[in-house]
DNA sequence: CGTCACCATACCGAGCCGGTATCGATCGAA
DNA sequence: TTCGATCGATACCGGCTCGGTATGGTGACG
């Protein structure tokens, strides 16, 4: 009847006065808080606050209630770190895409050590061959990678959409255009990505309309990267890609942009899992919307 | 993430290490409660129980999580009762449907005072005319009556089942028959019901086809086995009904059993509401199956 | 080697949670 | 007084959990 959640939302709304700011503070919109301060209300048949104008104050029941909350939840949370301590730490192995991880492991690990510093964290590192980033074959709990690929069985969270561009030498006739199309493209000998790598990926990345490519297969970003400038293929990559001196990028307009996912399998995830993509998704909001 | 309620689960089958005991405990069946008991160990990411024949044994985490458990239970139920104490005692409004109450309510509201002793709780005794026991007028919160009784927005639960029979003087001719059967009956006179009554209702309670009657309008059950003491009429009534001497109730065959139910608004029915059904429906789910 | 006693798993209907969209009320300012 | 702003409340929707029934898997024991 009167859960721990529901209390974490009452002592957020006594210490808010506030239900919208509360909301904020809990990660969550305002409607369904103050539904579960009606239900609050109703399971224990009183009335724990007074609408007013700018906001809402504790009743004499409300104050009651709050003083002993915090101490309940405190023990609770005392509780589930002693049982965590006891079991000792657990793993967490996180899969990234090729450079992937660069980009937006750091901030990732930071918030996510602060937060659960008692999980110790492995992270596997894949080619492009596989933009499930080792989730598919299971050798991660969930991965950092991009989209598109099969989804067979994986679900995403969106990071970040970054603009994809064509990566050209400096001294291709396209390179000073500020913007091309790859439907105005003429043929041209698109890098060739391994066999057996996803379709889907493969077809977003080279602009080939077959998917396929010339020459050796690329297994990294760097060896792309080196493919253009030295053998005049050319290659996809997003905008913010950092590129060796003599490539540039041109924005492409005809392709949607790169998705930067958090992943995991849609079934069978653990609650670690589950919390690392909360958090993910939480850091990269922030980020994502200019500091909240 | 770990709630009360698994809490309370996790408690339950460590005392009785049995799961299926457990349940019975806590009132569930045993594959939530095994499925909880997984839900809580993978939230935790540790093995609480050891799996085996006789039953399940904690773990060392496990141990740890029992010892902070109870307290962590206790001070949650001292938390509720603090406040409902400070709110005063809630009051609940039952509803009863002519002599339902003497038939059932002493029972029930002896568990539930002794469950719920901060509730206070009021009877309101309807007639005959609202078989709602006055739900659709809002007046109590939840109702013993017996169906049938047009349901729009009530819902219930079956308490216990009686046969009907036909109530007739001992002089009648069919005093003496083991049994009867509304559709070989001559016809004859069936009490009359007050205008208003629930039709669905009527219908039940009368032998007559367009379920109307005859006479002044009867509202109390003892005002109908009156008219067929002093005047002849006829009228239906539970077998475990009790008579006055001198009228006999005999079994009818072609007709269902009255059921007695606890009924409740369907919609915005109060926690209280809810725990009265609850232990309204154990009590005599106890009595029903002849002591469980 | 069958049977029994456990727990685990697979489904299903009901309810809760969190989301978006919108309403209602109150207060301050033009 | 009316308009806008700012609260909380309400209505609906998709997804998840819960508790139920039915059934499977696996050891112990005669």
């Amino acid at each position: 009847m009167v859960d721990l959640r529901k209390l974490r939302y009452f002592v957020a709304v006594a210490e808010e006065r506030h239900i919208g700011r509360a909301a904020a503070r809990l990660h969550i919109t305002q409607p369904p808080l103050s539904r579960a301060i009606h239900r609050l209300e109703a399971d224990l048949g009183a009335a724990l606050f007074h609408r007013i104008p700018s906001g809402v104050e504790l009743t004499e029941a409300g104050a009651i209630l709050y003083a002993d909350a915090r101490s309940l939840l405190e023990q609770a949370d005392r509780t589930e770190a002693r049982v965590r301590a006891a079991v000792g730490p657990a793993t967490l192995t996180v899969g990234s895409l090729a450079d992937t991880a660069e980009l937006v492991a750091g901030r990732i690990a930071a918030a996510f050590r602060r937060l659960r510093p008692d999980v110790s964290v492995h992270v596997h590192e894949s080619d492009l061959t596989d933009p499930s980033a080792g989730l598919r074959a299971g050798l991660v709990d969930v991965a950092l990678t991009r989209l598109p690929f099969q989804d067979a069985g994986l679900r995403n969270h969106v990071l970040h959409a970054e603009p994809v561009g064509l990566v050209v030498r400096d001294d291709d006739p396209l390179a000073a255009r500020p913007a091309v199309q790859l439907a105005d493209l003429p043929d041209r000998r698109w890098v060739q990505l391994p066999t057996g790598t996803d379709p889907v990926w493969r077809a977003y990345w080279t602009g080939a309309p077959d998917g396929d490519g010339h020459g050796a297969p690329m297994r990294t970003v760097q060896e792309c990267l080196q493919a253009v400038l030295w053998s005049g293929m050319s290659a996809l990559a997003p905008l913010d890609q950092v590129v060796p001196a003599g490539l540039v990028i041109v924005p492409v307009t005809d392709r949607p942009p790169s998705r930067l996912v958090v992943a995991w399998p849609a079934a069978g995830s653990s609650p670690l899992v589950r919390s690392f993509v909360r958090i993910a998704a939480e850091t990269y909001r922030r980020a994502g919307t200019r500091g909240d």
